[in-house]
DNA sequence: AATACGGGGCA
DNA sequence: TGCCCAGTATT
């Protein structure tokens, strides 16, 4: 036996929460809303992303397509360009696919179900189980980094949260604990608390409604739980970006699949295992595209900036050429570049990096 | 069962 | 720096 502990009654554990929820909630504009599209579109965007951070981005796709109708109509790029800066880039292209998909064959209407929903490419359980009980009181528990934390605290789950298998026993437990008759308001009350008093790192203790039933108050382990494994080290890519100038035109590349940013722009890249890139590799490349440099044009300092993502270390060089004439059609068409005005790449969708070093450094 | 996939905020 | 965030899809 590890431990002995009357573990918190559901019936209590709940009405807690639903007495703490309106008294602490936020004021959120998808909170205000039972349009499953409206709740769709805002657990799309806070998936694994701050409330702070996230609701700028809800705020400009309720206004730039206010149906599910406006949505699917809209031009891939112009989605991805409105969700710039978010991240995990993926999530607004199936938006995008469901909302067409919505369209196409559901006649317009979001499945009603958690089951239905589930089905919806980028809805996985957490997001079908939110718009279940949110739009259609549906009684089935969510589970995100805020209910994990504030299960295992008051309960004493000791469980990785970063294995997937340990998912099991907190559904479990959930299950038991949603009321019936106020799921939507059970779910909503969890994460909130878990957002603003049972946080990762300072949790409000002192004025915590369910001290006296946690166990992990009562054991000194609040700092101790949730239990979650260290993720794998990030790897460090060397990026050589070679941006192209004529007059007022760049050339950019839309990214494709299976590596980051797909379905972003960025410039005609060479990648490499070290830091340097041979010498001639640039020049190479320019002659490649049947490019010239203009000679007559000041060489451009090469720019290096450093990116951070959750997997990878990107160490970015950007090399800026001036050309003699514009790019011929059919060498861009080989290499996949395009060729854009500068106030024409502002409307493209671009990983924060190079819209940065576009912003800061071609006038 | 692991791993990839962004970017920002905070101590 | 390291950790976390209203997770999901792919391997």
């Amino acid at each position: 036996m590890t431990h002995t502990y009357s573990a918190t009654a559901p019936a209590f554990f709940a009405a807690t929460l639903l007495e703490w929820y309106p008294r602490h909630r936020r004021d959120l504009p998808w909170r205000h809303t039972r349009d499953p599209y409206a709740i769709w579109l805002s657990e799309v965007i806070l998936q694994q992303t701050r409330v702070k951070q996230g609701l700028p981005y809800y705020l400009a796709f309720v206004s730039a397509y206010p149906t599910v109708q406006d949505l699917a109509a809209a031009p891939e790029d112009e989605v991805l360009r409105h969700w710039q800066g978010l991240g995990y880039y993926s999530r607004a292209r199936n938006m995008h696919h469901t909302a067409q998909q919505v369209v196409s064959e559901y006649g317009g209407q979001f499945p009603t179900t958690y089951a239905g929903l589930l089905q919806l490419r980028g809805v996985g359980q957490y997001t079908a189980a939110a718009i279940a009980s949110f739009a259609f009181d549906e009684q089935v528990a969510v589970l995100d980094g805020n209910v994990f934390r504030v299960l295992a605290r008051v309960f004493g789950l000791t469980q990785d949260i970063a294995v997937p298998a340990s998912r099991k026993v907190f559904q479990q437990l959930a299950d038991t604990l949603i009321p019936a008759d106020q799921p939507a308001e059970f779910n909503q009350a969890i994460m909130e608390f878990g957002a603003i008093q049972c946080t990762p790192a300072k949790p409000d203790c002192l004025f915590c409604p369910l001290q006296s039933q946690c166990f992990a108050f009562q054991h000194g382990m609040v700092q101790e739980l949730p239990v979650k494994s260290k993720a794998k080290a990030a790897r460090t890519r060397h990026f050589h970006y070679l941006v192209l100038r004529h007059n007022d035109t760049l050339y950019l590349r839309k990214r494709g699949p299976k590596d980051i940013w797909e379905g972003l722009y960025d410039f005609h890249l060479q990648e490499t295992d070290t830091a340097e890139l041979p010498p001639v590799a640039l020049l190479a490349a320019i002659e490649a595209l049947g490019g010239q440099l203009d000679t007559s044009k000041a060489e451009e300092p090469v720019l290096a900036l450093r990116h951070v993502l959750s997997h990878q270390k990107v160490e970015a060089k950007f090399h800026q050429v001036w050309l003699r004439e514009p790019l011929g059609a059919q060498a861009l068409a080989a290499a996949g570049l395009g060729a854009f005005s500068r106030s024409q790449t502002d409307d493209l969708p671009k990983p924060i990096l190079i819209a940065n070093y576009i912003d800061n450094s071609i006038r």
